[in-house]
DNA sequence: CTCATTGGGGAGTGCCACTATCCAAGCACC
DNA sequence: GGTGCTTGGATAGTGGCACTCCCCAATGAG
């Protein structure tokens, strides 16, 4: 199909397809000749996944970049590469390490992994960028005067946990083994805002319950 | 205290304070002549919620605006102020009711709510934004093909259900009458990026268990 | 009296995700 | 074979946003 097919059948605009050509977003098409590309069903695939990690995901274009180089890095064993790609993802400020709030929010956060029982993530901690995402989130909280129960915490941990099992169980019964990276990526990238939907919706279920609309 | 004070405290840069004080973000200090203006300890508390809200939350500069509006409305009951706050909070891009996968998107959350029961979230249906950013989720995903099994959204919602009922655990036990508007808030902005990190971890953790680091 | 400091305000900056315009090559039809 | 529309590629521009710079006049410590 030519640009402008691929530009109906997905909804984005043609001068964005061309942008995200540029930026390697989307691979170019086969040459016909000098002024002729085409684009087939991977394209379109791919272009779909692009516009839902950046419209839904809130991922940067660079980042969806960096983050679809690791999808595509066949040199590497699948388990490596889906770690890779799910690195590049966050867009964490890095800690102050400095801050005093930051060094409080390191002991909270390793004595839950140590109360949970994650030695494989205690393992990561220097590198992950989950876990730095954890601390900051854990110093703003502190520095705005709240404390967590560390029993709290651990509840909110295993619920996590508990998504994350499903998670797992969803990408190893969906797609081919050739995608499974990138119904990992999707599956971090699209089921954070779901997630995130219904969080909200079962706080207001909640709150209808306990306090009714007044 | 002076500015300068003010952004020593809270480590945000003089530049920086007056933009949110142009904004609207922060309310001007007590006028001491024509050019001395005093800070206390209630602007550097809101100033705080406000970065949190600005860099951990990543709400936009106008969104943290209106919600500090309606937490600050006292002429409403609280939990009228409340879910104002919220519902000013989330920034989803309207779904394309045109779009046939955002119809077909809106049968799988209804039929979702009805079967957790959720009565209250139904009736609230037509306005909610959170079940706007339900639809438009599921209507990315299912437009990359991923087909969603009902009883595996219904398992995560009952997940986010479990995670809602620690919020407002936390809400009512914390925080006296009039600071539990801003606690809601807080909880939803800051609880928020901390469940997501929490996610990954243990995506890091349940992928290490189950295939190892090869 | 002097001069660095203060708060206010307008204008500028840098980044980012597009988007408008231009250009020359192709192709379709007459 | 000419006419005019379309195509893909490149360049430059746009608009939004979160700051950030700079200037000004008033202040106040030494």
């Amino acid at each position: 199909m030519r640009l402008a097919e691929l530009s109906e059948r997905s909804g984005v605009p043609i001068a964005t397809i061309k942008y995200y050509l540029r930026e390697g977003l989307l691979a170019p098409g086969r040459q016909l000749n000098a002024r002729t590309a085409e684009y087939d069903e991977d394209h379109l695939r791919r272009l779909r996944l692009v516009r839902a990690m950046i419209q839904v995901g809130r991922i940067p274009v660079a980042t969806v970049r960096d983050v679809l180089g690791h999808v595509d890095d066949d040199s590497l064993p699948r388990t490596i590469r889906m770690g890779a790609a799910l690195w590049a993802l966050p867009q964490v400020p890095e800690p102050d390490e400095e801050d005093e709030y930051v060094g409080a929010a390191h002991q909270v956060a390793d004595q839950l992994l140590e109360s949970l029982g994650w030695s494989n993530a205690q393992a990561l901690v220097t590198i992950s960028p989950s876990y730095r995402s954890l601390v900051v989130a854990l110093a703003a909280l502190r520095r705005l005067g709240y404390d967590w129960d560390p029993q709290l915490l651990l509840a909110y941990a295993r619920l996590m946990h508990g998504a994350a099992v499903l998670d797992l169980d969803f990408v190893e019964t969906h797609g081919s083994e050739a995608e499974r990276v990138e119904t990992a990526v999707l599956g971090t990238v699209l089921v954070q805002p779901m997630l995130q939907a219904l969080h909200r919706l079962a706080q207001e279920e909640e709150s209808a319950r306990r306090y009714g609309f007044e």
